[in-house]
RNA sequence: GGGUCUGUAGCUCAGUUGGUUAGAGCACGCCCCUGAUAAGGGCGAGGUCACACGUUCGAGCCGUGUCAGACCCA
């Protein structure tokens, strides 16, 4: 029976097996939760998961967010941290209830009302989980590590009362209160929006541009220009604003209808932009803007009924003459500056439009219209009644509600604030602590939003969310805020432990007011903002302070979170904001800022357009690693990134194959030879030079990768490796080879199988965080296949230490020569059409210094075996070099040199041949040279000036950045007899390879040549029978049962027969 | 209108404190190699480093402005 240490690896790779495999055996093992048990004693570590809302499927943007996440704490974990990573559910808000009332076909809130609110609510409670299943299959299969089955969850009891508490905090630090303020207000679900969540939804809009005439009430035939591009709010106009300090002009043009002329009033800056043909107006009349103050308009419309003195001019100070007239229409229930205006003159506030975004009765030839509808007709109207001066479009950003993507209105509303103003100071301050990847964002998009920070709107109008736990006098207006159900239960006097917080149910509880005077105790209506939730996140996950105090404090503030940078003005400030104003403190030490995934051709992915990526598809086909491996590597984390299938089956190809043949190579071999890990090995010193090569590039590899770790560079971390398993492949096991395949089992042996099993198991250990599948296969069968006390998977190991001994630099950067020149002489070759199988006499280099000769001719062996020459040579002697070339080095010389640079480059470059000879000989020497240029004398060095050397005539050349390889292009008999030779082992090989023998099967090999080539069959009969391991050959047609072929090369004719020896 | 970021080959991306003739991978064409290979090697084609001006002996890199794109704000 064969023994063997590692399980049998197939060459060819089954991804989705090897995927299927870990994720039982992580199932079964119970791997995840072990991370948790075993490091149960180690520092702690504390990630946020950042609550996705179950109610849709999760998309590809979601594997670029999970992968993020996941890497971090799968590291610290490997370096020895505890890390809970706990779950949860994002399940209040607007979204929920926009897809429960697509699924009812309901529109407006008074349908709600009457389906009823308890109805209404328990279809979101289910809704918003509809796609958990989905949600949990798809974060087992990218290997996201969430503890999903204790998932926190915002809609249950004990996470809404942790809410309450906070809110509580906040009203007795008198941070909560009620105002009465323009908001950004969503009439179609009917309840405002913080600012937070207007950002999220600006668009680009094709608006109308109106210029209206706003006639003077005591000079006929004269008027006010006024601007703007939302005609419905005309209705609503009580006065016009001017700049105090702005020019403003009378000009007499033409009357519209043709006959006599009309007066119109603007800024003097603004006349060639606002009028239609400038030049038919003069101007009749100059004023500053406060001469306008007090004049009085006729109202364009009067469907309300006004008391007060309205309809002039007014000053205010955010007028500028940038566009538009520089005349402003002011509507106080539709503009902020226009409320606040309003406030300051007395004047009144006209609500032609009602909260639910239709116009009120009042304004009769608009009544029950949508206000946004009603621009066409009233500039219509306007235009029949001689009032437009001019309409046209105009292309803007507006916002819109970023869930049902209708129009906001900013409108008037009395609702709930945390005064967040108030904490300014803290936020910045705080926020200069947190370490933000991108950097930018600190001071950039989230550090200019701190700077200006406002009111965060907390009020919502709505059904399903936490209730704002305020309850109000019906009689006095006394106020008071409830922190959890046992005090409401005080109150009310009754039992409520087991009572849903929810609406209707905590709106049927009031009581009397408990100071003995007034009337009933009333919940204020609103529920709110579900950002307010999102933030709670770190206290109210916990269900603290009424429960898992330790546990809260042990997990407070998140050493890492990671979310779009959509989430900037959401998710990162909700936290920061909550964070800062109960506890001045952090809510987050390190934040990844995930730029937006995009579609192949660079634009956003939607379902509008089609070009969604369903995950799926590739985690079926190329498979979680390397999905995960291209998110980690593409580009940097802050960046929008292109995205396709096409790419990440690049990676499988470039990275995860590459790897894995270098795994299989490895154990195939080491199977064969029965080598052990847990033997002895021979010490890293007297390994053969490209062990100790490979061994530095890899403990500088974990050195830089560690460090990248360190830092939250994901790309550092990750990049590089992809980098060194090419290095692994394409030249360690190339070039070793024949190590691993020659008979003898001697220590030169030996330590090839110890380097490469060092250089996997490390890169498994390596890739563990960004790649948890292929990682994990290879440490298992590599180490916990062997090893009965190392750790049952990669993801309990200890990340890997590197020895900084073992980083030998200068081997690194020679190697790095070797193989440049390589490269050199096969390119000189390829000139001179000589293929490498064809041995050569010798190749020669020039190098760049006299380190890197030393080097050449001390790594020998590899420039011959990889060329195919017998000998190499570095040139320096003067006897084999025809002409010399100097070339001063910019970086040096031009530092030293400056502005005198360009002259001595060139006397250097393109001086006499005689003198460029004299001083390259002596720059060779190491002597100083001085070089006259100009009258002035400059003394350059051999560091400063490289010198090029040119080869003798007769070599095949080629040579880059000052290297150069030539092969000698002369053939004799000897080289040409071994080369046939080559040919006929290539061809065994791949006649082995077709008959589908094992590696090591030995064979009877029979044949027929033409003249030439029999003898250097016979000539090179033992190399042939070595490398094809034939037991015999010999001269004759071969019978019928062996395997047999005919070539014809160089002028040669060959029958081959192979037969396998049993 | 303002802010942040980005602009380098057909595509995805590197490009150090400013320093030689700007690189890699993919894709493409030709050729080669191959008993680890879903690989590898060589050659070729492909660049106005978005544009302009400036600083400097020298700019992909620094400065100013412009253009384009993304995201955000008003």
């Amino acid at each position: 029976m064969e023994t063997r240490m590692f399980k049998a690896v197939n060459a060819r790779f089954d991804i989705q097996k090897l995927e299927r495999d870990q994720l039982n055996f992580w199932r079964e093992k119970r791997i995840f939760q072990r991370t948790m048990d075993e490091r149960a004693g180690g520092p702690t570590y504390v990630f946020y998961e950042g609550p996705p809302t179950a109610n849709g499927k999760p998309g590809t943007h979601h594997v670029l967010a999970r992968a993020f996440k996941d890497i971090f704490p799968r590291y610290k974990v490997m370096q020895g941290h505890y890390c809970l990573r706990a779950g949860g559910w994002d399940t209040h808000g607007l979204p929920v209830e926009i897809e429960v009332e697509k699924e009812l076909g309901i529109k407006e809130k008074k349908d709600i009302e009457a389906y009823g609110i308890a109805a209404f609510n328990e279809k979101c409670r289910t809704s918003v989980l509809r796609y958990l299943t989905e949600w949990e299959k798809f974060t087992e299969r990218i290997g996201f590590w969430v503890d999903l089955d204790n998932a926190y969850v915002t809609f249950e009891n004990d996470y809404i009362q942790s809410v309450w508490w906070i809110l509580k905090q906040f009203w007795e630090k008198n941070l909560l209160f009620e105002g009465y303020k323009v908001v950004p207000y969503c009439p179609r679900c009917g309840t405002a929006l913080s600012s937070h969540e207007v950002s999220q939804g600006y668009d680009e809009v094709d608006d109308p541009s109106v210029y209206v005439r706003f006639p003077l009430r005591d000079k006929p035939g004269v008027y006010f220009l006024a601007w703007t591009t939302t005609p419905w709010t005309l209705p609503g106009n009580v006065a016009l604003a001017v700049g105090k300090d702005i020019d403003y002009v009378q000009v007499e043009g033409p009357h519209p209808k043709g006959e006599g002329t009309e007066n119109l009033i603007l800024a003097a800056a603004l006349l060639e932009k606002a009028l239609v043909h400038p030049e038919e107006y003069r101007v009749v009349k100059r004023f500053k803007g406060s001469d306008l103050l007090g004049q009085h308009y006729n109202p364009l419309y009067t469907f309300l009924p006004v008391e007060k003195d309205y309809a002039y001019v007014v000053a205010g100070d955010f007028v500028s003459t940038e566009d538009g007239t520089g005349i402003v229409h002011i509507a106080p229930a539709f503009g902020a500056d226009d409320l606040a205006v309003g406030e300051k003159f007395g004047l009144p506030v006209l609500r032609t439009v009602s909260p639910d975004g239709h116009f009120v009765d009042a304004v009769t030839n608009w009544r029950g219209v949508w206000f946004k509808e009603a621009d066409p007709s009233i500039t219509r109207d306007l235009k029949e009644r001689g009032l437009m001066y001019k309409s046209g479009r105009y292309t803007h950003d507006y916002p819109f509600c970023w869930r049902c993507k209708n129009p906001l209105m900013y409108y008037a509303r009395d609702t709930w604030f945390i005064r967040t103003t108030a904490y300014r100071d803290r936020l910045v301050a705080l926020n200069q602590t947190i370490n933000w990847v991108p950097e930018h964002i600190k001071d950039g998009r989230f550090g200019n939003w701190l700077d200006d920070v406002k009111d965060w709107a907390l009020g919502r109008e709505r059904y399903w969310g936490t209730p704002l736990p305020v309850w109000r006098d019906d009689v006095t207006g006394d106020m008071l805020c409830v922190g959890s159900v046992e005090e409401l239960s005080e109150l009310s006097g009754r039992d409520l432990s087991s009572m849903d917080l929810h609406r209707p149910y905590v709106d049927d509880v009031t009581f009397p007011n408990p100071k003995g005077t007034g009337g009933t105790m009333r919940r204020v209506p609103e529920v709110i903002d579900v950002w307010f939730d999102s933030g709670a996140m770190p206290i109210a996950q916990w269900g603290y302070p009424r429960k898992n105090g330790e546990m809260f404090k042990a997990q407070y503030p998140a050493d890492y979170i990671c979310e779009a940078v959509d989430q900037t003005r959401g998710w990162f400030y909700s936290l920061h904001a909550i964070s800062t104003l109960l506890s001045d403190s952090v809510s987050y030490k390190n934040v990844i800022c995930l730029g937006h995934i995009l579609d192949e051709k660079g634009e956003k992915m939607s379902k509008s357009k089609g070009n969604i990526v369903d995950p799926w598809d590739i985690l079926n086909a190329q498979g979680a690693d390397a999905m995960r491996w291209y998110m980690y590597t593409a580009s940097p984390p802050g960046e929008p990134r292109r995205f396709s299938q096409n790419l990440v089956a690049e990676v499988v190809n470039k990275f995860w194959g590459t790897l894995w043949n270098t795994y299989s190579f490895f154990v195939n071999y080491a199977n064969l030879d029965k080598w052990s890990p847990l033997a002895e090995q021979p010490p890293v010193a007297e390994r053969d030079e490209l062990d100790r090569w490979v061994l530095a590039e890899l403990h500088q590899l974990t050195r830089d990768v560690t460090a990248a770790y360190e830092n939250y560079d994901v790309t550092g971390a990750t990049r590089p490796i992809q980098a060194f398993v090419e290095s692994l492949s394409n030249w360690y096991v190339r070039l070793s080879r024949r190590r691993f395949w020659k008979s003898e089992n001697d220590s030169d042996k030996q330590g090839a199988y110890a380097t490469l099993y060092e250089c996997l198991v490390t890169l498994s250990k390596l890739i563990a965080p960004a790649m948890p599948f292929l990682s994990d296969a290879l440490y298992r069968n590599l180490v916990s296949e062997v090893d009965k006390n190392a750790p049952d998977s990669v993801h309990l190991a200890t990340w890997p230490a590197y020895d900084p001994a073992v980083i030998d630099e200068a081997l690194i950067n020679e190697m790095r020569v070797v193989e440049k020149l390589v490269s050199l002489g096969r390119a000189a070759r390829e000139a001179a059409d000589l293929k490498v199988r064809q041995p050569l006499a010798s190749a020669q280099f020039v190098t760049r210094s006299v380190a890197e000769a030393d080097a050449v001719r001390r790594m020998s062996d590899i420039i011959e075996s990889e060329l195919n020459v017998k000998s190499v040579k570095v040139l320096e002697g003067a006897g084999e070099v025809v002409t010399y070339v100097l070339n001063p080095l910019p970086a040096v010389l031009g530092k030293k040199l400056g502005k005198d640079f360009p002259a001595v480059q060139k006397t250097l470059r393109e001086g006499a041949y005689a003198d460029v000879e004299r001083w390259a000989k002596a720059l060779l020497k190491g002597d100083v040279v001085s070089v006259e240029v100009n009258g002035q004398a400059f003394e350059v060095t051999s560091a400063e000036v490289e010198v090029k050397q040119k080869s003798s005539e007769g070599f095949a050349v080629a040579d880059d950045g000052g290297y150069l390889a030539a092969v000698d292009t002369r053939l004799n008999d000897d080289l040409i007899m071994e080369g046939l030779a080559r040919e006929v082992v290539r061809r065994v090989q791949s006649m082995r390879k077709d008959a589908d023998f094992n590696i090591s099967d030995q064979i009877d090999l029979r044949y027929v040549a033409s003249e030439r080539l029999g003898k250097a069959i016979k000539k090179h009969s033992d190399y042939i029978k070595t490398e094809t391991l034939a037991k015999s050959m010999r001269a004759g047609e071969p019978k019928e049962e062996y395997h047999h072929e005919e070539f014809s090369f160089d002028g040669e004719t060959l029958t081959v027969g192979v037969r396998r020896i049993e």
